[in-house]
DNA sequence: AGCCTTTGACCAGCG
DNA sequence: TCGCTGGTCAAAGGC
């Protein structure tokens, strides 16, 4: 299971022809059957499924302003202050790839952002960065290369997001077609946070309301730790230590009635988020802001803000939805 | 009072 | 068929 851990920390293009795909197909058709997970190594679970069978537009989510290139991205100073920075025109809503919120109807999605090339081709075809030797590294090592790369990557991380959605590229297109979003987050301390659904996206709904998911995480740490500011309330129903992983992965579900959507994450003793995995599609819009998380659904923006930054590589969808909230803030 | 997190146990799939 | 593993359940406690 050695490469099966790794695969599973980072998400590595599935082997074809797992079982874990009609796994997969079945838990996100079915819903929640309960207990039963299975997909041992599940790293590939939630990218396998065929991007045929995903009625992703391929175009729309990227929208680069003319004149703006994923070049330019890159060195714009939006990128290097991302994760802190203060909510502003240039810091998150510079993207409004809304087009693409009409047009996803997976249940759920799968995005990546890494910031390296532990993923493999995949994940050089999405980010050009390409730390040397990472191949031989353990999933611990690789995660941890990744945090230290964060700072670098968190500048960039946005562009190249764009860049490879813009892009269009198969692979990206693979990885978007899986039914679940799973965000690798390498973050360096601060935090990362998820935003996914096609409903968020299209609802222009309230980015503040903090998920109660991060109920932990706010008490775990700063509320940049937090992990699902994304407008929903989630309820943790799990955590577990998932073999190959360093640390211990938490699963959450949506509160709202009769939403099953889940997401599960990943998060290192430090708070740092590696990987956040979406499950299914709100069909209800966003709740509103929470009490609770109210005063701090600016900072949380943010993060949000540095999740669909880092995140990146599968969930074109979620990481527009992503920024179209953020632009909603 | 209600909701959430924590945590151990259980279930089901896969090799 | 068995063991391993991931995912979920549910009781207990906390906020």
């Amino acid at each position: 299971m050695e490469t099966a851990a790794d695969t599973n920390d980072f998400r590595l293009p599935a082997p074809p022809a797992s079982a874990c795909d009609s796994a997969d197909q079945r838990r996100e058709n079915g819903a929640d059957s309960g207990g039963g997970g299975g997909c041992v190594g599940g790293g590939a679970r939630y990218k396998l499924m065929s991007p045929a069978k995903l009625p992703i537009s391929r175009s729309p989510y990227i929208t680069i302003p003319p004149g703006l290139s994923p070049t330019s991205f890159l060195e714009s100073p939006v990128m290097l202050s991302n994760m802190k920075a203060e909510p502003s025109p240039t810091t998150g809503s510079f993207i409004k790839p809304q087009t693409v919120h009409g047009s996803f109807l997976s249940n759920s999605y799968s995005a990546t952002a890494v910031s390296s090339d532990a993923f493999g081709e995949r994940a050089s075809s999405f980010f050009e960065f390409r730390p040397p030797s990472i191949s031989n590294m353990t999933s611990a090592d690789m995660k941890n290369k990744m945090r230290e790369q964060s700072v670098q990557l968190q500048g960039n991380s946005q562009s190249q997001f764009q860049s490879f959605s813009s892009l269009s590229s198969p692979k990206a297109e693979m990885a978007a077609s899986s039914n679940e979003l799973s965000l690798h987050i390498a973050t360096s301390g601060a935090t990362a946070t998820t935003e996914a659904d096609d409903d968020e996206q299209n609802q222009t709904g309230n980015p503040s309301c903090g998920p109660q998911a991060s109920h932990s995480d706010l008490k775990g740490g700063t509320a940049s730790s937090t992990t699902s500011e994304d407008g929903y309330n989630w309820r943790k129903y799990g955590q577990k230590l998932v073999k190959g992983s360093e640390f211990p992965r938490s699963y959450y579900k949506c509160t709202h009635p009769n939403c099953e959507v889940k997401k599960l994450f990943e998060r290192s003793h430090d708070g740092q988020i590696t990987e956040i995995i979406y499950k299914g599609t709100h069909d209800h819009p966003k709740p509103q802001p929470s009490r609770r998380y109210a005063a701090g659904a600016l900072l949380t923006v943010q993060e949000d803000r540095s999740d669909k930054i880092l995140s990146g590589r599968d969930g074109k969808e979620k990481l527009s939805g992503a920024y179209s909230q953020l632009s909603n803030t």
